[in-house]
DNA sequence: GATTTCGTTGCGATAATCGCAACGCCGGTT
DNA sequence: AACCGGCGTTGCGATTATCGCAACGAAATC
């Protein structure tokens, strides 16, 4: 052993490995050379070897022959879109809506991007004045709402007007507001790291969302969304626990880098 | 079983039981247990269990504390959204559309479902009288095109309402047909193994596609595009080439049910 | 052209894994 | 109710796959 990794009895520390490889696999370092991830996980270089070359293998990792460097493979496209659709995550994100549901006394929903629009993926419903029911599986334009702030505000900027070519033809500039205008609500976001929607849709209807975060991109967002009256009084701290809920859907999601999962 | 399974040599075989264990599940069969999975892949139970535990603990898999049984988890969510940005899956998929272009004399895409759309993710183009030359990354409308076809016809009919319903609002029907119309066509489709599109954008362009499956559900597709008066004549023989293109791609993203991987 | 760094492979000691068996538990059946 | 079958889980010893070291050739760097 290295030195404090003491497995929890019960776990395959050679399975384990792979899937610490895996998750060295960043937005910001997409690509891992043999050494360079040997040292990076603290392991040797031949353990490493053969553990990338088990993943290449079953092409969740692949070699680009040039640079002998590797990459995340075709396997994972399929798997992750599969883990997208069944409800395993529904599982994990469930219980921390339930939460935040109940902290707030609002419906809450976990959406994810979907092109450059966001989808309702997961939704606890909270019986209110104004039963906010949020549809599984509906699709919303990106530019619109707190979600979708939450999330396209984390996008890299050269990548939106692309996404949001689609719907922005034949959309007035009364509904979206300019693109100087969606940027500078971008930028607020980011520096608050949550985005508040009065009534885009219904003027009664306030939204709180923050973003959740996979291996360094925006993955989708979690939502608070209720009554006018019930949320303006108490926004911050009910941001806070927004913040919070999604950031722990990120641990979940994918750990950031440079910390390891608990044991 | 244990007899003919002589791993290549420098293939760890823990870590790649654990890979054989993600590949089991599938559109089809979302969720397994672990007597379930010990009896379909021939290990021990107790193996299985703890390499399910392993990949559980990672959230690559979640067990519903119902049921017992696991489904995939948000783990890979993001690692798939990751592959696919990436370009991993170039190096996969480029030599098998540079095979195809060469073999046909024009421009191939790998086009991949994105919400009701598709987005072209891997492009080889073919210089030609009609230089076709497709943006890497760009999106497209899912109800047209030969690459559209080829994808949303191995949709869940009820599915496709929902998923083109942004689109069609405000489209008029000489631009996508009616509905009974398109769902005559991807009978069609689904009938012959691929799509063929006439020149819906240009009258000289002709499209060929063919779906490109992974663990059960279409990921995309990959098409011939060029000059209808090359195409034509040779309609049946290319076809048949871009349907053995798609299926070399199946193999890699995500072996179909009951065709393990090979050694 | 020298030198470092890389990816890969061989091999023996070692520790992790494997398969068996038993356990407690739940759900359906008798 | 008692029974039974199947489930997921755990302990444990023999075995075997794994690990770390060292060496190798090739490629990149200086």
């Amino acid at each position: 052993m290295s030195s404090s990794s003491r497995v929890p009895s019960g776990v395959l520390q050679t399975a384990d490995r792979a899937l610490l490889v895996l998750a060295a696999f960043t937005e910001r370092e997409p690509e891992h050379g043999v050494s360079d991830l040997a040292r990076r996980l603290d392991l040797d270089k031949s353990q490493v070897q053969r553990l990338m070359a088990t993943l290449a293998r079953r092409d969740f990792l692949v070699a680009d022959p040039r640079t002998r460097r590797y990459r995340l493979g075709p396997a994972l496209v399929g798997l992750g879109r599969l883990a997208e659709r069944g409800d395993g995550i529904s599982t994990v994100v469930r219980p921390v809506l339930l939460d935040l549901s109940e902290a707030t006394g609002e419906s809450t929903v976990f959406n994810v991007a979907d092109g450059g629009r966001y989808r309702c993926s997961v939704a606890v419903d909270q019986p209110g004045p104004f039963r906010y029911t949020s549809a599984v599986g509906q699709l919303f334009p990106g530019h619109g709402g707190a979600s979708g702030h939450a999330i396209f505000a984390f996008y890299p900027e050269e990548e939106i007007p692309a996404l949001f070519a689609p719907e922005l033809e034949g959309a007035t500039d009364a509904t979206i507001g300019t693109r100087a205008e969606l940027r500078r609500r971008y930028a607020e976001v980011r520096e608050r790291g949550y985005a508040v929607s009065f009534g885009e849709h219904d003027a009664r209807v306030v939204g709180v969302a923050a973003p959740v975060f996979a291996h360094g991109t925006v993955l989708g967002s979690v939502a608070v969304v209720g009554a006018a009256a019930h949320l303006r009084p108490q926004l911050d701290a009910i941001a806070e626990r927004v913040v919070a809920a999604a950031d722990a859907l990120t641990q979940r999601f994918g750990s950031p880098p440079g910390a390891p999962q608990p044991d």
